[in-house]
RNA sequence: GCGACUGUAGCUCAGUGGUAGAGCCCUCGGUUGUGGUCCGAGUUGUCGCGGGUUCGAUCCCCGUCAGUCGCCCCA
């Protein structure tokens, strides 16, 4: 007895895959992105889909419950391995990479990675659990000059505004430097009587921060609720209309201009512009800014309230979303990391980096039926059989035109012409070509979105 | 990790306490060497899984798993 036992194939949520005809719209994506990240000057690399769990926790314990264990399942008690895990992102590994090959690169060292990561989240739309990220990133020795701060969201307003479907899309870069708010909250520490202040906790810094980020979600009078509720659990009083409100209203709005955010930060003489690090932050937001003046108005913005997640972030910072709806998080982003390889080298590594969230973005697209999804099939042309005694010179023709560049599918078995033009035009296939029935007859070939057929020679075809 | 909702054919979904349905898809046919339309015929299910109530459960109850959405966090 051999019952057939049928395991139901059902998709593993949050892990994606195409169609024939989607994925090729897929790898004209991937071709397009390194195109451009090619022509300017980026080189590709690969790293292993694993790292050693502590390469990856170098980078802090927040993405913990994000990384994925690859482990044998026939594992022996007293097997001693290292633990390997699936990374998160295409930034830590090329950190390691970097300070492992570090006598080998020319810096600064500008690579692009277009490889999958894995995240465990609960997927939802626009979130999954493997996808694919496509990043450019810069890194130097000791100096990283800041105008690389703005090379990467221009080449990235390049790549997307210019994506097969995109067309249509209304999106934004958007751009702060983390020195500003981290500045900020220096400026909130509580006087002594003596003189000195005690800062705040990291704790309440990361709380205060976190709700920022918030800003354009939940609005201003709730932002401001949240952080003067925590304030208050800590044991400060900010209160509503404090230090804390000119700066969140300096946060509501995106500035197109460096000229304006300069007009905004005057006017609001409230918050604390003699702290360095917040001065700075606003210098260098504003160089940044003034290197983009040449993308299309609205397309990258100052936004005071970006601050980004991952925290190796040291500056700049970018997100990227869709102007109608920017719940849909972040298509790409990105910022400068002062020192992203001292955990794995005793040098000074800055660096500054932007990644595509390729699938996140493919996807929507997908689902709101705007990319050119087309054929099924790469082919141009399919090749019919009339005959199994007639198999050598359909094959033969098929050889001719493949050498002169078409795609050509021969027609795997002499089955009724009916049932091969069914196939081509199933397959979108747009040509058929009919080898001759009997010696002595031309060859044919008919164009399927016209009806048009035409007698042809092989060695001089071309597309109607 | 928390909360809400959902789980019937490959897909989208109807349905009833008493032997399971539609549309689409798929396969074949409508003669001789030509697709898309039309017409005809046909195949398709442990009604997510486990337990309980019942003479009897796809339907009612409990559990579990999976999925969707929201929160957290993020591309």
């Amino acid at each position: 007895m051999n019952e057939k036992r049928i395991h139901k194939p059902r998709p593993v949520s949050g892990f994606p895959e195409w169609l024939p005809e989607v994925r090729m719209v897929e790898l004209a994506w991937f071709d397009h992105i390194r195109r451009i990240f090619e022509s300017y000057g980026f080189c590709n690399i690969e790293t292993p889909s694993v790292e050693e769990l502590d390469v990856l926790h170098a980078k802090g314990e927040d993405v913990d419950k994000e990384i994925y264990v690859i482990e044998r399942l026939h594992k022996e008690d007293g097997d001693k391995e290292a633990r390997l895990a699936l990374h998160f992102d295409q930034t830590v590994p090329l950190a390691r990479y970097t300070a492992q090959h570090f006598n080998e690169l020319t810096f600064p060292f500008k690579r692009y990675q277009m490889q999958r990561v894995w995240r465990g989240e609960r997927p939802q739309a626009g979130r999954f659990r493997e996808f694919y990220q496509c990043d450019i990133d810069v890194i130097a020795v000791d100096n990283l000059p800041l105008h690389f701060d703005a090379e990467m969201p221009a080449i990235m307003w390049e790549v997307l505004s210019s994506l097969p479907g995109m067309g249509g899309e209304k999106i934004q870069i958007r751009i702060s430097n983390r020195k500003i708010l981290m500045g900020f909250l220096e400026g909130l520490a509580i006087p002594r009587p003596d003189g000195t202040t005690i800062p705040l906790s990291a704790d309440l810094k990361a709380e205060i921060v976190r709700d920022i980020d918030k800003l354009e979600k939940l609005g201003k009078k709730t932002v401001l609720q949240r952080i003067d509720g925590t304030g208050s659990r800590a044991g400060i009083g900010f209160g509503l209309d404090g230090i804390i409100l000119p700066f969140i209203e300096l946060c509501e709005t995106a500035y197109r201009s460096a000229d304006e955010l300069e007009i905004a930060l005057t006017n609001s003489r409230d918050i604390n512009t003699g702290n360095s690090t917040l001065k700075e932050g606003i210098e260098e937001l504003s160089f940044v800014m003034d290197q983009l003046k040449h993308l299309p108005g609205g397309a990258v913005v100052a936004d005071l309230s970006i601050v980004r997640g991952l925290d190796y972030y040291t500056g700049t910072v970018y997100e990227t979303v869709f102007t109608g709806d920017p719940g849909y998080g972040s298509i790409c982003s990105g910022g400068r990391y002062d020192d992203l390889a001292g955990s794995y080298i005793n040098k000074h590594l800055p660096g500054v980096g932007i990644s595509i969230g390729f699938s996140r973005l493919f996807d929507r697209l997908r689902q709101q039926g705007k990319l050119p999804v087309g054929a099924k099939s790469p082919a141009d042309i399919l090749m019919v059989l009339p005959a199994d005694d007639r198999r050598a010179e359909a094959s033969e023709t098929a050889r001719i035109l493949r050498e002169r560049g078409f795609n050509v599918e021969l027609y795997h078995s002499a089955a009724k012409i009916k049932k091969q033009m069914e196939y081509a035009g199933k397959k979108s296939i747009p040509y058929v070509w009919f080898p001759p029935f009997e010696d002595g007859q031309p060859h044919e070939v008919k164009n399927m979105q016209t009806g048009e057929q035409q007698k042809a020679d092989a060695q001089t075809w071309r597309r109607s």
